[in-house]
This record gives C-alpha cells, structure tokens and sequence, in this order.
DNA sequence: CGTCACTGTGCAAGCGCTTACATTACGCTA
DNA sequence: TAGCGTAATGTAAGCGCTTGCACAGTGACG
C-alpha cells in the first residue's frame, strides 16, 4: 500500500518549498494566486491530507475539545452532549468524550489522558473538585468550562443552572399543595454538587415555609431505576408514609413511580412525585412527571460557543452565565390526600 | 507558565536516556526493574504525560477509535457506546464521536474527518452505505466494525443483531395472539438497515402465516416521541383500527402507548403495542412494554475487543458475529379483542 | 582467561508539519 | 539606472517521541 502523500510530496510536485504549500493551506492570503492554484492543484491530484499528529506537534493546536461526564447510559447529559458536540463540530472542532461512571477519581485520570492528547480546551460537568485540578489545568494553560451547574463564587467560567433555587421552587409547589410528610430521593451527594444543590434547595424551601429540615426523609441513593425503585419501596413504608415523594432527577422519579404502581399505590391520589432534568422520560411515564425543566440543548451549544471562545483566548473571561429553568407541572403532583 | 514535562525532562531526571525511559512506558519488560522503578518515581515526580501528537507522529498510532453514531440523543446506542467506550479506556484508546442525526452524507464527511485525525479504526453503526466509503477505507488502511447489525454477505467484520429475524420472531407472537390488522410504525427505512430489516422481518412473518404483507399498515417516521404519536393517530383514524402496532423500536412506541392513552384507547385491550431495542424506557411505561430485548452492553464490549484485535493486526479477520436477541414479553402486547 | 551469546542502555535518525528568519524578486522613486 | 521598501518564497530548526543499531556489561563455556 503507497503510504500518504506528504507536504513534501506536494512541494515538490508544485515545484515550490514545503513552506509555501504549509502557508496555501493556513494563510491562503499570503501566497499570490498564481503559486496557490498550483500547489491546491498538486494537493487535488495526489490526496493529500495533513498529518494531524505532525500538525498537532509542530502548531500546539489540536483543534479537539474534550468532555467528561458521568455518564453516557441515562438521557440526563445526552441531549446536552449532542447539542454540544453539533456546535463544536459546526465550527471545526472535535469531541472527545470519556465518561467517569461516577466513579471518585476517575475524572482525573482522564482530565490528564485529554490533556495529554492535546485537547485544547475541556467541558467539565459540576464546580465541586479537587482544587489542585484546577490548579493543574491552569498550569497546563487548558481551559476548562464548568458546565450543568452555576456557583460565580467558584470564579471560572461556567454555564448552567441553579440548581438549588430550581428545586427549591419545585419544593414551594409540593408544599403549597398542603404536603408536610415530604420523602426525598436524592443521587448521592458526595462529590456531585447537583445532587447536594438540589437536596439544599429542598431544605431552603422547607426552612423558609416554617418546618424543620430535619423532619425530610432523606435517601441517597446510586441514579438508576432500579435503586430508585429500592429506595421508593422504603419510603412508603413508614408509618405514617409521606404523601409526596420529590427525587434528585427524572430517572430516580421514574423508579419510584414505577415502585408505586408496583405497590399498588396511585400517583398523586395516594402520593405525589417529582422529578428534575425533564427528560424525555418526564412526559412518556404514567402520570406524567411534573419536574424542572431544563434547557438543555441550548446550553449544550451555548457551552460550544463559550468553550471555543475561551480556547481561542478570547479577551474576557465569561462569567458564570445561569440559564433558566421552568418548574413544569404535570400529573404527578397533586394536593395532599385527604385523610 | 512551566510548560509540560518531557520525555528529555524525566530522563535527565532519572539519570538515563530518553530511550529507556520510552521503553520503560511501553515494553516494561525490556527493561531491568531497578532502572524502572527509578523511571517511574520520575514520571510520578513531574507528573509526566506523554505527549500526544509526538507519539503519533513517531509510532503512527493514535490509540483513538473513531465511531460515528445516528445520534446520541435517545437511549438507542447510549448504552452501548458507554460500554465501548469503557472497554476502550480499559485498553488505553480514547473514543472520539461524532453524530449524523441521520443525516444523509454527514457519515461520509466524519469518516473522513476521523480519518484525518489518526483514527487507527471505526466503529460504523448498521452496513448500509455507498461501497465507495468502504473502498476509501481499505485504500486508508483503516479498519472499520459495523455494529447493530449482522449482514454476513456484506463481507466485512461485524458484530451485531439479526434484526430481521428478531423482529419476525416478536411478529409471529403477535399474530399466535390472533391480531390480523396490523399498523407498523417504522423509522426511515432508507439508508437505515435496521429499520428496514426490521420492516422486512414483519413483512416475513406475515407471509409465513399465510397473510398478505401488503395488507400492513405501514408509517414510517423519523425517531421520536412526538412522530411516533402523529403516526400512531393516523393509524387509530382507520377503520377497521388495527388491534396491533408493531413498532421500529421503543422510542416509537413509547409515542404510539401515550398517543394511544391521549386517545383513550387502552393498551392492550383496545390496541397492543410492540417495541424494539428493550432500553431503560421499556419497563418504565405503563403498560410495559413487549419488544425485544439486544444485549446493548455486551456488544459494546465485545465490539471494542473485535476493533482493537482489528486494529492491531489480528492475524484472521472475526466474521460476522451475531449477538442473540430475546423478545420480552410484557403488559403492552395482550389477544386481539374479541369484538 | 579469552570468546561468545545475551541482555540492558544509549545514540541519533527520523516522523510531517509550522514558522522565524533569510533571501530573492519586483516595482518605485529619485 | 542605482537604491530602496515591500511582498513572495525558501531555508532550516525544531516540536516530543519511537526504534534500529551500536555498545558495554555479564556470566557461561571451552
């Protein structure tokens, strides 16, 4: 197999330095037009495509933004990811992604294989981490943007949504119904500030409504249906049970609808539901999910916008931008049961 | 700013050659453990990442499987890719994806893009595609895995479902239940195999059973939610209804199950409902539904072992691996109705 | 002891590209 | 027409790593 055609093969072939067929391809101003047609014509007849590893080295660029998440299997990033990985490809960038499955450390390891492969720039999902890797990024001068969370206190460049005002919105609903015995099915919290954020918002509503924090029934548990569903079944058998059930995200609020329905348990006669993200999943299930709606598509591509920016040294930093959420009422809600 | 250590840096460091130090990260066993040992410590002492683009350019290997999906939205290949994705990490490759949203044409440009950037192989969803894609490939030498679909006449290492023999299979359990009248929501079949072999397996069983397959009620659809419940309401306005909607898969019938339930009609007394794919969703809406279930991890895994015994020269090519499929039946599928 | 076969390391040549700097060509002005 | 400034192009030095080959140590053998 003839192995690629090199810059120099093009040179040669178009009769000029591999200089100029670098600046045709880079700085087609640069070359006067004769010299230019020529060597694209060169390029044309022989194939060629750059080397990226020998552009990578020789220009500091990769032009690849990398991203890590938690997860790819449930719906909660992958909307946004698309979105995202849409922008960034629109614009003549690469994605690289790598998921941590939630596991301590993981995210590391892998912010330093990215950067090792030259990503110029990295989607981060959450603010709570180890401050030496910020510190470590910033000594490898890669940019990094915060993303699906917003804390300006933590002073870097991030987009997302506050998730604990949200919820606590939500958690005004469910006590504006009348409910009191409030069970709380949250992802675990260490280590991922969504999940404490929203568990906050929780008790801040609580609080603020006149009740003690103390009185949640809280349960943290792995995301996934199955836990959910676990964790639902305990809920509902204290004594007395809580008339409303409000989980960390849709997919935790899908595990316990499906737990009820198991129970034989109606929803929201016998206890109300809610969820968070609003997934596709919040508007397919029985009864809908009344959640918090986020954009999420729009902050993928925002993100893409912002990331570039920042890659490409854009003057000022952008700040933390918040995005709006929308407390969306469906069926799973209801008021209080009588009795 | 100090930039990155070197290769150069950790030798001087450990007081060898550049060479050893090489060695050390990738033939260990070359090299005698006291002189490892003190490799490592200065690795570890840096921080030392390798770089990239060097290593590419030197080894002409990247370490970067490419794989180009329809979309990463729904939960279809979320769950397989995650686990690709994972075993790839395991064995030292970064995934780099990109998404077509079924967009004719884009497949072609993010081979080439993946392509350019040292993918040392692909992953490819489904086997349809201009023959001219795979011709640019071999001229590349870049291997390339067809997942979520088995075609062994199509010659090229696979791995992946019969997906028209799986669908005839949940067909035939439609039809042993007396339903005649049935409505098929399908995705685009065009330029998508597993729809259209999906379509192909009911059209199989039908006439198996002695019926005539042009008496289907056919839709086909994009993927959604919300199409899906358009096409179900075209479907339920005929007269005589069909008993049974066999859908493309999950995403299409979760649509079809609300579309229904908007409607009033209840599944399945008044209509069954059939999905594909079995993710998350399947058991999550009421009624559960009867679809067939894929082995969506372990092709994941096994795909990136088969890839990467691809890329690294495995001596005899895998075939055409088949991965068995199991229709699950649930709530949604019940008897024809007896008027 | 001199040889020899190994084994463990070091040396140094690239890999294909970008880019600072040097050189040449060209069109003006004086 | 000499002299100059600018635009166009060439020269060559890396970028950080891998790897073929050379070389030094080591122990076994005759």
């Amino acid at each position: 197999m003839r192995s690629t055609p090199t810059l120099e093969d093009v040179a040669r072939k178009a009769g000029v330095s591999t200089a100029t067929v670098s600046r045709c391809l880079n700085m087609p101003e640069r070359v006067v037009k004769d010299t230019r047609d020529r060597v694209l014509r060169a390029v044309e007849a022989l194939g060629y495509t750059p080397n990226f590893g020998a552009r990578v080295m020789a220009a500091k660029r990769t032009f690849t933004i990398g991203a890590i998440i938690p997860t790819m299997e449930n719906a909660i990033f992958a909307r946004g990811i698309q979105a995202f990985q849409e922008e960034l490809h629109r614009r003549g960038y690469t994605l690289l992604v790598s998921s941590t499955g939630y596991r301590p450390g993981a995210e590391e390891e892998q912010v330093r294989t990215l950067v090792g492969r030259g990503a110029d720039g990295l989607l981060l999902i959450g603010y709570d981490r180890d401050p030496a890797l910020y510190d470590y990024l910033d000594r490898q001068g890669v940019p990094a943007l915060i993303a699906w969370a917003h804390q300006p206190q933590i002073n870097r460049p991030s987009i997302g949504f506050d998730n604990r005002a949200a919820m606590a919105e939500l958690a005004r609903e469910v006590l504006a119904r009348g409910h009191r015995r409030i069970g709380v099915i949250s992802g675990i919290a260490l280590g991922n500030d969504r999940a404490a954020d929203r568990l906050k918002g929780i008790r801040d509503a609580v609080r603020a409504h006149g009740l003690d924090p103390a009185d949640l029934t809280e349960i943290q548990t792995p995301y996934g249906i199955e836990t959910a569903e676990r964790a639902m079944e305990t809920l509902m058998q204290a004594t007395p049970r809580p008339t409303a059930v409000m989980c960390g995200n849709d997919v935790l609020a899908a595990g316990a609808l499906r737990a009820a329905r198991l129970m034989g348990l109606s929803v929201p006669q016998d206890v109300s539901v809610t969820g968070f993200d609003d997934i596709e999943l919040a508007r397919i299930v029985t009864p809908a999910l009344t959640t918090v709606h986020l954009p999420h598509r729009d902050m993928g591509t925002k993100a893409a916008t912002a990331l570039i920016a920042l890659v490409e040294g854009a003057p000022e930093v952008p700040a933390a931008v918040k995005l709006d959420t929308v407390v969306t009422l469906r069926d799973s809600l209801g008021p209080v049961p009588a009795c």
